[in-house]
DNA sequence: CTTAGCACTCCACTTCCCTGAGTGCTAAAG
DNA sequence: CTTTAGCACTCAGGGAAGTGGAGTGCTAAG
């Protein structure tokens, strides 16, 4: 059944005090609030009829109504208006992202950061993963006799470097030879890959060459694996104090811990089908314990090279949704604006 | 003047309960913990002399004694035992330190957070520092015709590589130009210096060729930049919450800030004068205002090439000595056996 | 269907009191 | 001169009781 349009202003008017206050909402600040010319009795008949439905809840007997999940859901599915940033914000975006066009990995970190001041809410950002990562090509460096450097690059254009100490001399032309027997057998191959091929390698090599080749391969590997794990950092744990739900330590501190431990972190609910780009996890409908008073707002960005990454906002279930959204979105969009293809005109953040 | 031995162990007896309990220590309890054969009155008066010397605090006039910052100095400089540590918890030092032996600022970052779980305070870490750091080497290695790699080897054996897309092609011989005027011209020169030479080269050389010159030495720049800065480190905030004294939030808030926020940790007072290795400031001896009713213990360890870098506790004031010096010793003490040169004989866990 | 009125409920806050741990002082004992 | 016992005093913390007020649900009238 659906709701009289009445009933959803009230509604409305609701959830977005609750939001403000914290605290539960009488029939008397709804009248005045709700821009409806009716009596608080009136209000109050409403609003028993929407806890009646569900989408409301009474903390106790007297007490003014708070939203429900439910209610929350609603609210962000058809009531919600979609909030413009001020131009500062934009500019503070800006500023975050372009800055020097560092590495990937500091930029998200960073906006990581500028999103959590922005919001007053914690962040996640969860960097991108791709699902075949593989070797492009090895090169070696002589440094000294008895030391050389192994720079690998990965076919999503990431390179990473070791210096490697040996126990005995080398000489150039083994150094060519060992880097012709890499770039033959070991490019192109996954990390379970190059564990297969290290192992058939082993039989028929000299243990000498054997022991160098895979100094280099299981350097190769610890970078593929570096690559393809899911990297979650969480920035600005501490706005979670600035909000009263959070007040009593009790309620503050198995959160905090469940947001820093990167443990816990790793478990967050980052999935995001295909073609969606912005989710939102009310309360109960998280799956992790931790979380069940907590709701999670994400988008994702995509990257080049078929990588996409997912930044999100936990907050308790009372949180800003409509300041959230807007902040987080333009965030996604400035994310794959800037490593991505073209955003399909339309993407703008003005939703 | 010198403290009566009796003095001394009532004292040590005062310092030790409030740490262990956060609750002001009463005549009864000390006649009781203090292994003295004497009674409560007795016990009243010293203890009205040592608040009298300034050892010892009251919270207000029917309450127990706490200790002063002076009464913990006294404690941590005379009384304190060096405590042990147990099998399991060398054991968990060690394999969080050995683990694959990665790069210095994850062992690190991983040592800070083993330090703050066995210690329940945060931690922060501070990677080390040299004066003078320059450019041992430049590698170029051509990846498209429109891009290459560039590998800066630092004279602390940092590598760090950067993948550099160009305007325009490049050949394989003005790849080789460009690695001999860069290994020529800007190898041995700190940061401020390669500044000044490319100032200096860009008046006689062609735009083209500086442009893709300045590319290469910039990168350098920054990575001298990153290895000369002092990079701080924080974990295990967390921790602050299960001790009483920031139990209200308005105490606990902006202490987290303090040391969450990068740009406040930076100011953490890490200085260590040379040939001491282990510091503790209590209370008010810390400089930032943030710090106040907390103490800083710290440790320095030291890694092969004029480096040194800094590990340190922070807690309330009444923080358990004994207990985080000898985990943070022991931390140090193999941080730098592990990087280091050899430790001088004795330089063992056991004090 | 809306509204005014009214009795009822219950949390949050204040006030008050009381308890108990701890103190300082004094006077006696060693 | 030091130690001890005794005693009156202080004060934070906690519970009990009381109160105010916001909000509700119901009823009856418009």
């Amino acid at each position: 059944m659906e709701l009289t349009d009445r009933k959803k202003r009230i509604l409305r008017a609701i959830v977005e005090t609750y939001i403000a206050t914290a605290e539960p909402v009488g029939s008397k600040a709804v009248a005045e609030l709700s821009g409806l010319d009716v009596s608080t009795a009136t209000i109050r008949n409403e609003m028993a009829d929407l806890t009646e439905l569900g989408y409301l809840e009474q903390p106790h007997t007297s007490a003014g109504r708070i939203p429900s999940p439910a209610g929350y859901r609603l609210y962000v599915n058809e009531l919600m208006d979609r909030q413009q940033l001020t131009i500062q914000e934009t500019q503070r975006i800006n500023e975050a992202l372009n800055l020097k066009m560092e590495e990937l990995d500091r930029v998200i970190d960073r906006a990581g950061k500028v999103l959590s001041q922005l919001s007053d809410y914690p962040v996640f950002t969860m960097s991108a993963v791709k699902e075949r990562v593989t070797v492009k090509r090895f090169d070696l460096l002589m440094v000294e006799e008895n030391a050389f450097i192994a720079v690998v690059m990965t076919d999503n254009s990431v390179v990473k470097n070791k210096l490697i100490h040996l126990p005995d001399q080398l000489s150039d032309t083994q150094l060519q030879l060992l880097s012709a027997v890499l770039n033959n057998s070991f490019v192109g191959l996954t990390r379970e890959e190059m564990e297969q091929a290290l192992d058939k390698m082993e039989a028929h090599t000299a243990p000498a060459a054997f022991q160098l080749i895979s100094l280099v391969v299981e350097f190769a590997i610890e970078v593929l694996e570096d690559q393809s794990q899911q990297k979650i950092r969480t920035a600005g744990i501490t706005h979670l104090l600035e909000h009263p739900e959070y007040k009593s330590l009790d309620k503050a501190k198995p959160l905090m811990n469940y947001l820093s431990e990167e443990d816990g972190a790793t478990s967050l609910p980052v999935k995001l089908d295909e073609g969606q780009n912005m989710n939102i996890l009310i309360g109960p409908e998280n799956v992790s314990e931790a979380l069940k008073d907590t709701s999670v707002i994400m988008a994702s960005y995509d990257i080049g090279d078929n990588m996409r990454g997912v930044i999100g906002v936990v907050g308790p279930t009372r949180m800003d949704y409509a300041k959230v959204t807007a902040r987080l979105s333009y965030f996604a969009d400035s994310l794959t604006r800037m490593f991505g293809k073209e955003l399909p005109p339309g993407g703008k953040p003005e939703e």
